[in-house]
DNA sequence: TACGTTATATAACACATGTTATTATACTAC
DNA sequence: GTAGTATAATAACATGTGTTATATAACGTA
């Protein structure tokens, strides 16, 4: 019964994402995918209830892409924990504005996207400890600094406060958990 | 010549202010600011070409109260290096919108207020050496190190993604630094 | 006392954005 | 071919925000 759908969720979606991925969500609203989509703004309300489910949306694909970075990190067995914190900032390097809304703003829908809860991050002790020898108590402690710290060169690479090259990442990274380990197993 | 003025630059920053202070620059309009003063639009006008003009003047009073911990962080002789640290770390917990506005956002304003810059990076590090005894190499290594971790810790912090007690802040910190140092002279 | 100046209020304009009412169009089922 | 319906375009409405035009009132000065 209905003419040809020209504009379909898949297509509205990924303009916005497009949008957001260069300025974030600032610069998405609903004239502004029109014109890129080239059509008025009917299309958009008609697929979508309002903007905000459309964001909604968005934020739910934003979210499969940093998934995406995080698996792949998790593949290597050996160094599966380190490939995982270079994962998150080759993210945060790859994905700014990103990396931003996922883990730089605090809103209802990230609050629940956080890296450490109490399920993974059991896991991610326990297999942890396997490498590093330490009690369950100083692996914890560990997994925290070394979590911090990433967070932290991603957070500056996220808002370009600096811009480190993925050697000079992976350098930093590595010999900064070198050192901690050392201070653990030397202290003790 | 003029009647009596009842609202002053000072009377409208200090609202301005305190707005962004609760909910960043988002919640600022020239109308809420009206209705907070109990007057019109008129005086912000008056007084202000524009509310861009207010918001620069809202963001140098926001960077005078960053510069107001980090100065008290320095006093310390003996561990003006630590307390620095600590001062931005409070100062992320106390005003985390101030933080987030400051050094999580980058803005042209933002720019040039980054704690990293050629001069003040040199003095730390010679300041540095004394108490580390390092190379003038590694120091530079370790206060990158230092600076990322701290970082870290004031993000995560600023967002309200974790809640550190001023303690655990302490003691996570001085840990840390304790462990990166031995891990440099350890190892070499 | 009258004038000029300035602070303020009221009201309006300009613009951006979300959203919707109305209309036109093209396809499918009959 | 006709009718019904889904899709889309046009245009409008509602709201929020920056900004300004106009009017009013208060104060110092002549």
């Amino acid at each position: 019964m209905p003419p040809v759908k020209k504009y379909i969720k898949e297509d509205i979606i990924n303009v916005a994402y497009n949008i957001v991925k260069n300025e974030g969500y600032e610069g998405v609203n609903a004239r502004r995918i029109a014109r890129e989509l080239g059509c008025s703004v009917q299309p958009i309300f008609h697929n979508f209830s309002s903007m905000d489910e459309l964001n909604k949306e968005v934020y739910v694909k934003i979210y499969d892409k940093y998934k995406e970075y995080m698996i792949s990190g998790k593949d290597n067995k050996e160094n599966a924990y380190k490939h995982m914190g270079l994962a998150y900032i080759k993210f945060a390097k790859d994905y700014p504005e990103f990396f931003k809304i996922l883990f730089m703003q605090k809103t209802d829908l990230s609050a629940e996207s956080i890296v450490i809860n109490d399920d993974m991050g059991n896991d991610v002790i326990k297999m942890g400890q396997i490498l590093t020898g330490l009690s369950y108590e100083e692996q914890t402690k560990f997994h925290v600094k070394v979590w911090v710290f990433t967070h932290g060169i991603a957070c500056l690479v996220a808002t370009r406060t600096v811009q480190f090259t993925d050697n000079e990442i992976a350098e930093l990274l590595e010999s900064t958990v070198r050192q901690m380990l050392v201070g653990y197993k030397g202290g003790k």
